[in-house]
DNA sequence: GTCAAGGCTTTGTCCTGACAACATGACTTC
DNA sequence: GAAGTCATGTTGTCAGGACAAAGCCTTGAC
């Protein structure tokens, strides 16, 4: 277990007046850091969850310096690199910034989280929304040519096909209906109605790479309609999803419907450089 | 300049049947890689590039095992750490995927650019529809409580107003609106015709970083209607989005709304894992 | 007073070396 | 024949050092 102290390095004893760091926006971060080097867990990774907790919690405030990189390695007794691997993750999460000859900031306030793969369960749970779900059907069919299109497969082949109603607060949010290759996972009605698509997903040992999405809008059916208790032709949104896991291979193709009076899409994003 | 030559390496002379290098995939690729040491290009960005226009030009086909990187490094005369850093950041843009063990293979097609701060007159012109624009009005005026609440500033304060009206072949797209604090950028009607507002903002030294985005969709109201040439009361997509720079300064909010009937947002996004 | 030159600080890039963790296939053993 | 074990190959992590490039401030000259 590596610890470091509080306060500032050893260079503030001679000088009447010690050179303030530079920057108008003070320096010296009065936080506690350390690794322990007898973990499992990365250390690089040690030191960026730490950095990103003291971000969240306001000890490192907005346009604050963060202690050059060297002086920072040498506290807490890494080496440059591993303390350079550590605030990169930060920065492609959007937390920090880098300038060369300035030093390492914290991002000023609103960049929260970039873009999620996001499944509306967990978003409604995490919003504290109460969601629950109908299964309206669960059964295996031939694959339309939209569907054989969307999820790289021949067309006519055997897929599973999901259709649900998710509730949030006991009003309708959104008609869901899912495809799936056959055989991928083993849907049963109770569970896809206790959680989430992606959990059962992850649960079941598939990793969700990559997604692509296209969200637009529409006049509701009149089938869409009376499931969603909307006004008949009222607008709808729309999101169709192919899911795909680290090989490539589509895993999941979605085709929703959210209810536009009650539903927006939020999310951050970054610009890479 | 250090090149290197195609085929494989020096230990295929000896054993009748040269032990396969392991995985279905074939591996042994024969491309031809080179990095320049008298450019000021890095030389980790050099080879990410030749590696990346490999796979979009099918010389790296989906699937197929990167040589390992210590045998990638001694053939480029690099050391390992650089040739990590360039096939990281292919990873971060999700066209590798990385397997301990295994090695780094091409992901499976389908993946091609993750999401961008994609400004709507790039995407059009990108997409061949030559866009065009016309300016409904350039003011400043008081900043409302919703826009001194995107852009962070005290509400009253002078604000910039752009209102604009987007085509593409002729036909009308979105409307756009946006507000900018003002002094940030010297708008003319003219160049705002000409190009987009985001290319303007970069040609300006304005960096963009990050961005806060929510899509929804409502019932366009007379006046949109009028302007978008879409029956009265049809559904319409609308986009707010807060633009920030790398300092975390809103640089611009935007509130559009466009055609449910001819736009849809597409868009690719990664899973950090 | 203004502008240019130089020095300092900090991040950016790159190298070398080493060991750990994991996946895979072949081998051995039961 | 099946299961466990070992060897091998690959990426993951980490150290320590060196120089380059860029930003900022101070100093100096005009």
């Amino acid at each position: 277990m590596t610890s470091c102290l509080p306060v500032t390095r050893g260079d503030d004893y001679a000088l009447p007046v010690p050179k303030q760091p530079r920057s108008g926006t003070d320096a010296a971060p009065s936080l506690q850091l350390s690794v322990d080097r007898t973990s499992p867990v990365p250390l690089y990774f040690q030191l960026a969850q730490q950095l990103e907790t003291a971000i969240e919690q306001g000890i490192l405030t907005p346009g604050r310096l963060l202690g050059n990189e060297i002086e920072l390695a040498g506290r807490l007794g890494l080496s440059r690199p591993t303390v350079r691997q550590a605030i990169q993750s930060l920065v492609d999460k959007g937390l920090l910034v880098r300038r060369r000859g300035v030093g390492t900031q914290v991002v000023h306030s609103h960049v929260r989280r970039p873009l999620e793969l996001s499944s509306l369960y967990d978003d409604l749970a995490a919003a504290g929304q109460r969601p629950a779900t109908v299964v309206l059907h669960l059964t295996t069919e031939a694959a339309s040519p939209a569907v054989a299109a969307a999820l790289g497969v021949v067309e006519g082949v055997e897929v599973q096909r999901i259709g649900r109603v998710r509730y949030a607060h006991g009003e309708p949010m959104a008609l869901l209906t899912n495809h799936l290759p056959a055989g991928l996972l083993d849907c049963r009605t109770a569970e896809l109605e206790a959680t989430g698509l992606y959990r059962m997903m992850r649960a079941a040992g598939i990793s969700l790479h990559s997604a692509r999405q296209a969200i637009g809008a529409r006049p509701a059916t009149a089938a869409e309609a009376e499931l969603l208790s909307e006004g008949p032709g009222g607008p709808v949104l729309t999101m169709e999803r192919t899911t795909f896991d680290a090989t490539g291979r589509a895993v999941e193709f979605g085709s929703h419907v959210y209810r536009a009076s009650r539903y927006t899409f939020e999310f951050q994003l970054l610009v890479r450089p």
